[in-house]
DNA sequence: GTGAAAGCGCTAACAG
DNA sequence: CTGTTAGCGCTTTCAC
């Protein structure tokens, strides 16, 4: 009972007849048209995408590459991913392949090689060329989101500009002592993000001709994790430094709530500033630098699937589009004491 | 060039012998098992699961609606979902559907109507006994985590139990002022999440022989939603409670952030409990009660593989399977002074 | 044990 | 504009 026949039969056409009708694609007269559609809505017809995608190629689905779900940029992208998606008449699979996963090499040579996807969105994964050059022997668009990969559109900010921007701002106020609490290098992100932070620190530090020795705090990029590093960075008063750039809004709100429990006043006697524009910043009055996930988000769909739209066939070169951030000030920075 | 004939080519078999082969259903010598097996691994052969799907049925793939992604319980679900579904070998396509998510009739009568799915599974989405219906009339399994669903295996805490748990508690502990901050009926989860929470506690303070008028406030299920809420509720230290259940971890966060700002000392001027487990519960020394999402997601797999699997078909008859909880007594909570 | 043939549900050519 | 035919890549009878 094949279902698209029985539509057929219904509406007295040919298969060929119902599925122009159905997808819209040749020629088809008004009249049969609806007689078809009336047909397929009596039944309750849904085309199978499978059958479908065996002699178009194309499967309506798209993967996403993820490391993490629970935190707050990556939900954002993720939600917004889903959003557009959907809307466009995709299904999205998810691939949660956290920074040194067992399964990565499962997840490229079984899953995403079973040309069930149209493309592939991989956010903060950073992929090795024979990963790429895998993703692309199915030619099948791919699109980054978070840094750059060589052979595929990304769609990132400037890692070391933010940081730089954001210590730059705690250098403006008139701080001298400033630290950052940030990734451990040891435990290095995709994209080399907790260096990249480091480094724009630094830079900024180094052309204010300030030292940056003992300048750096390593953090789990959670807010339990900026609050350990802020009780251990707090604890004594005499070496408690006047401002503190955070590589992420969750540290940053760690920070704060060390700091708080420890008595100490923000912004008089500490300024803290963030990355990333979580919902927690307002809320802390937290000054940040925001990076708009969900437009990164919707980027990267509306690239991806123009490269399935555009006549050249799937887009296969590198190219980086940087996002521009945004640097919200609000009341935990100000000038030091 | 059939992917499956290269390889049958090349190991000098029929098509038939090489999918038997690397199916491993059927018979075949270990000898051409293995020619075939070197075969499809020298040219790289994966098998296209969508074509498979066409005369098996089994797509090896799985659908999961859940309307949010960012809150920690829903998160943890989901990564715990798409673990276990990745081990076995199935590919996990979700849809976001929000409470009252303008999408949701798309999502079931087209994306879940396409057979693209062996199962489907609900977390936190009460359906409709026309959609539980659609959905069994594509013979497909669904279990559902988060509340009872007429014709679906369900795995779900007691919500009404654990309220009135967590409510026993501060009653135990000696108090008599108690509030509930939770969600709005107005804006009620599936499930009916909020009133259940709320009944739980009312039964409790009932018990008790306590008045419960003006005991509830309304807050959203987050952390800046408990913080607006304990601000406007620990305000006025003359009409201050001395405890306060909150219908979440997250909520409950947010009222030890605004009475640690007030300058309310906790537990000694107020106690707070919440619920979930959630990551800042330890950091913000929090009592609550556990509902361990990573066990129901578990348990939601296992049951639908289960399903899929047993020689009865899918099991489409309804049963709850209640999850145990555990309070976790930190020092959020004691005697009233 | 293995091969040949049929067919899953659909769309793309090509006639008409 | 519509019907007929072929075939996407795979699995599964059913012979051998």
């Amino acid at each position: 009972m094949s279902a698209i026949a029985d539509v057929a039969r219904l509406a007295g056409v040919a298969k060929a007849t119902a599925s122009r009708a159905l997808s819209g694609r040749g020629y088809v007269s008004e009249e049969t048209r609806s007689k078809v559609i009336a047909a397929a809505a009596q039944i309750g017809y849904v085309a199978s995408p499978n059958a479908a995608s065996l002699v178009t190629g194309r499967t309506q689905s798209v993967g996403v590459i993820i490391p993490f779900i629970s935190r707050w940029f990556f939900s954002e992208i993720l939600e917004s991913l889903e959003h557009s998606l959907l809307a466009r008449g995709y299904d999205m699979t998810l691939y949660n392949l956290p920074t040194h996963s067992a399964e990565r090499e499962r997840v490229f040579d079984f899953f995403l090689a079973r040309k069930r996807f149209d493309g592939v969105i991989s956010v903060g994964v950073e992929l090795s060329d024979a990963e790429v050059a895998q993703l692309h022997r199915m030619g099948r668009p791919l699109v980054g989101i978070g840094g750059e990969i060589p052979g595929a559109h990304t769609i990132a900010i400037d890692d070391v500009a933010t940081a730089r921007l954001a210590t730059e701002h705690l250098l403006s106020l008139g701080h001298t002592d400033i630290r950052h609490v940030g990734g451990s290098q040891l435990e290095e992100m995709d994209f080399a993000v907790h260096s990249k932070r480091l480094t724009g620190f630094t830079e900024a530090m180094a052309a204010a001709g300030l030292p940056t020795h003992d300048g750096f705090a390593a953090s789990a990029f959670t807010v339990p994790g900026g609050y350990e590093a802020g009780l251990a960075l707090f604890g004594d008063p005499y070496r408690r430094p006047t401002a503190v750039f955070a590589a992420s809004d969750e540290i940053a709100v760690g920070l704060i709530i060390a700091a708080r429990e420890l008595g100490i006043l923000i912004p008089t006697e500490l300024s803290v500033i963030g990355i990333d524009g979580h919902p927690y910043a307002e809320m802390f009055r937290l000054t940040t630098i925001e990076q708009h996930p969900r437009n990164q988000a919707t980027m990267a769909i509306d690239s991806l699937l123009a490269a399935l739209d555009s006549p050249a066939g799937p887009a296969l070169t590198g190219h980086i589009t940087r996002v521009p951030t945004n640097l919200v000030m609000r009341s935990s920075t100000s000038a030091p004491r």
